[in-house]
DNA sequence: GTGGTCTAGACCACC
DNA sequence: GTGGTCTAGACCACA
C-alpha cells in the first residue's frame, strides 16, 4: 500500500488520504478484514496531523469502508462496502453532471469520455501502481 | 435559462452558478455570443450578493467560456470555448479516478457506470430542463 | 489614418483611441497641422459614443498632441508635441518597472527586451499600417 | 522586503502590491520557495483591506509566481515562473507599444529609450531599494 | 493560526 | 445603466 498525497492540491489532505484507501480496496490492495496503520503511525509515516488522519478514517466508516476498533485497531470492513443505493446514484450524478457538461463545450465527444473512463477502470483492474 | 442553487449544499454558491452557466451552454440553451444577466441583475434574481455572481462570472472569463466587456454587460464567448488540451485531460482524470474507485468498492460495474455517464450525456443532447 | 478598436480589450475606448492617433502621429500618418476629423464624423465612423470621442480629444489637447478650434476644427498640434520633461521620464520608468520586472522573471534577458522595443521603433519607422 | 503603495495613484491598489512582489522576485528579494506574509498580517502592516491582498496573491497564483497552500500560507512558486510563452510576447508588444509611441512624439531618440530601459534592468541586477 | 466564502454597502470609470 | 475597486465584518474548513 503506497499513499500519495500532494500537500499543494486544493483538495484537503484527509480527503485525498480517503481517496487513496478507497482506492486501493478498488484495486484490491487491500482486501476485507486487512488491517490498517493506526492513526498515529500513518500520522507519523505521511508526516501529517494526526486530526487529519483521524478525520479520513471517521468518514471512511461512517460510509462503511472501515470498522474501528477500540483495541484491535482499524480494518478494512470484513462484509465489504454497503452496496450503492438511491443516495449513491444520486450523488454520483451530480458529480459527474458539471464534469459532463464541461467536456461536452470543451468538444470532447460522448466517446472520447467514455473511453477516459474505461482506462481508468482498467487502470484499477491491472491493480495500478498509483 | 433557468437556474436553480442549493444554498444547502456543501459546494460554493459561485461554483454552482458556474457549473449551471456551462450546463447551459452544454445543452445550447446558451449559445455563443448570447447575453447573460448583469452581474447585479442576476444578483437579486437568485437572491444572492453581487460578489458571489461576480466571482462565478470572474472564473468563467479566466476559463474562457465568457467575456465581460466593460459596458455592454456579459456575453457567451463567440468564438466557442477553447479545446481540451493535456491539462484538462490530467484534471478530468483526476475528478473521475476517486468517482470511479468509490463505484467500484460499492459493487457498481463498468457498464453500469457507463450507462450512467451516457444517460447524462442523452439529458444534454435533448436540453434537459435541468 | 486607419483606426482599430477592439471592444473587447480591458482598456477603455477613449484610451485606445488616444494611442491610435498618437501612434499615428509617430509614424507620421498624422503630420503637424493636419486637420482631424470632427468629434461627430468620427464617433459615427467608429460607432462609438460622442462623449468617447470628446474625451479622447480632451486628452490629447490636454497633453498637448492636438489642438481644438471652435469654428475649425481639431488640428494636430503645429508647434509639434512638447519635449519629454522631468514628469514624463518619471511616468515612463513607472510603466516600464513593473514590465520589465515581469520580464526578468518570466527568464527573458536583457537583449531580448531591448530587442523587443527596437521591433517597435523600427514598425513606427517604417510606418507600419497598425 | 519593502512594500510601497500610493493610494493617490490611478494604479488599483491590488495591482500595485502585485507589482511590487513581481518587482521583489526580480531583484532576487524574494527567492523560489520563501514564505510571504499571511493575508492577514500583510493586509494589517500595508493598512489595507485583507481582500485588496487576496486579490493581488490570487492572481500572483493564477500567473503562476506563487503557491497558496490552505494552511502553510502563501510562498514564492518552488520551480520558478512559468517562461514568457506566445502569449506574453503580444501582451509585452501591447504595453510597449503605446509607451513607444508617445515617446517618439515627444522628440525621445530610440537610444534615449533604450537606456532607460537598460537603466531599469541595471536596478533590478543590482537589487535596487525599491 | 491559515485561507475560503459570503454578505453589505460604498464610490468610481466607462459609455 | 454597466463592471471595477475597496472596505468591513462575519462564519467556516483545514491542520
Amino acid at each position: 500500500m503506497f499513499i500519495q498525497l500532494d500537500f499543494e492540491s486544493k483538495k484537503p489532505i484527509y480527503t485525498q488520504l480517503k481517496h487513496e484507501i478507497i482506492a486501493g480496496i478498488a484495486r484490491k490492495d487491500l482486501s476485507a478484514g486487512e488491517a490498517l496503520p493506526s492513526v498515529r503511525s500513518l500520522a507519523a509515516d505521511l508526516g501529517i496531523n494526526l486530526h487529519t488522519v483521524n478525520k479520513a478514517y471517521q468518514q471512511l466508516k461512517q460510509e462503511g469502508f472501515i470498522l474501528i476498533h477500540r483495541q484491535k485497531g482499524v480494518v478494512i470492513h470484513p462484509d465489504g462496502v454497503p452496496e450503492a443505493g438511491e443516495d449513491y446514484y444520486a450523488e454520483l450524478k451530480e458529480t459527474l453532471r458539471p464534469s459532463i457538461a464541461e467536456s461536452i463545450c470543451r468538444g470532447l465527444s460522448e466517446e472520447e469520455y467514455l473511453s477516459i473512463c474505461q482506462d481508468i477502470f482498467k487502470g484499477f483492474k491491472e491493480g495500478e501502481k498509483k
